[in-house]
DNA sequence: GGACAATCGTATCCACATATAGTATTTTGA
DNA sequence: TCAAAATACTATATGTGGATACGATTGTCC
């Protein structure tokens, strides 16, 4: 139900939170970075992410418009989060790249404001999967009972990733 | 974040209910139907439910492989329930036509059974949309604020539905 | 200036949504 | 008994957007 790109857009973001916060850009004039808190290239984050380089330029640049990653070219640019990870909510990234689009009024049209019984059962729905997203943090992801491979990947061998329903 | 596909069976299913239910072809050797009971029309369900009537045909099509309608060619011919609407869960009717898909294994791999902090997470959603879908039947969705026009349909004017996001 | 890395513009592939035309089946009525 | 009408069914075509891929360009650091 949650589209391809929903899938990578958060796995590039976990991606880049379980690196180091750095906040956007933070080099003292160019000054070289120290290795932690640099800037992740979007090859490096397709690498760690799986997902396909050429679309997860696309993804980034999504998430760049949507103010949540900073960009910047050139030798020892890259990526990065504007945020720490725990002031980040998942539903600001679904939303960034596959906006969830509540029903507010009844798509056959008329009465406004009153949804009818399937409507509102429908966006009842819409609503618990906001909520679900919003209250987590991407911090929150990072945690767990795979300390540091917050992806499920240890150093994860040439396969292709299959898509979840084939 | 829901299909149209979705959207159009949940309306077409509502539309069907909201006639007295009588059993699959419920006809007495031929004889001719009395009026409330009768297998309603693809064309007449897509003008109630405001479906483009050619992709309607299609949907109903799925929802009769999936046993929730049976078909009847020829004249007073059509399409009707196979069980009372109170006997049928919207997730039924969802996952004939578009199913959702839990998140049973990391899409990136490995570790079988265990989901990532992320993926569990996204499962959740999946699981308590599903929960709501399925705790509702087909018959609570006819009773409500407009008894009656369980689609917000009120003797429709000619222009034509617009869908939910543009 | 040269190397690195993001950005932009296309181009392709595929699935969903929609539309059209023809075929098959059943009932009706002469 | 047969022809016609009504209706679902099948196959096919088309438009649109998501997902994928490639090549050239621009910006930045050393």
């Amino acid at each position: 139900m949650f589209s391809q790109t929903v899938e990578y857009a958060l796995r590039a973001m976990v991606v880049l939170a379980s690196r180091p916060h750095s906040g956007p850009h933070s080099r003292p004039h160019s000054r070289p970075h120290s290795r932690t808190g640099s800037p992740l290239t979007s090859h490096s984050i397709a690498v760690d992410s799986r997902v396909p380089p050429d679309y997860l330029i696309k993804v980034l640049q999504s998430l760049a418009r949507s103010g949540l990653v900073t960009s910047q070219r050139g030798k020892n640019g890259g990526h990065v989060l504007t945020r720490p990870p725990a002031e980040i909510n998942l539903l600001e990234i679904v939303n960034a790249v596959d906006p969830i689009c509540r029903i507010r009024t009844c798509p056959l049209d008329l009465h406004g404001e009153n949804l009818c019984p399937l409507h509102r059962k429908m966006d009842d729905a819409l609503a618990s999967t906001e909520r679900a997203f919003r209250s987590t943090s991407l911090a929150e992801l990072l945690v767990g009972p795979i300390e540091g491979r917050p992806l499920c990947l240890e150093t994860v061998a040439a396969e292709e990733a299959l898509p979840c329903c084939v």
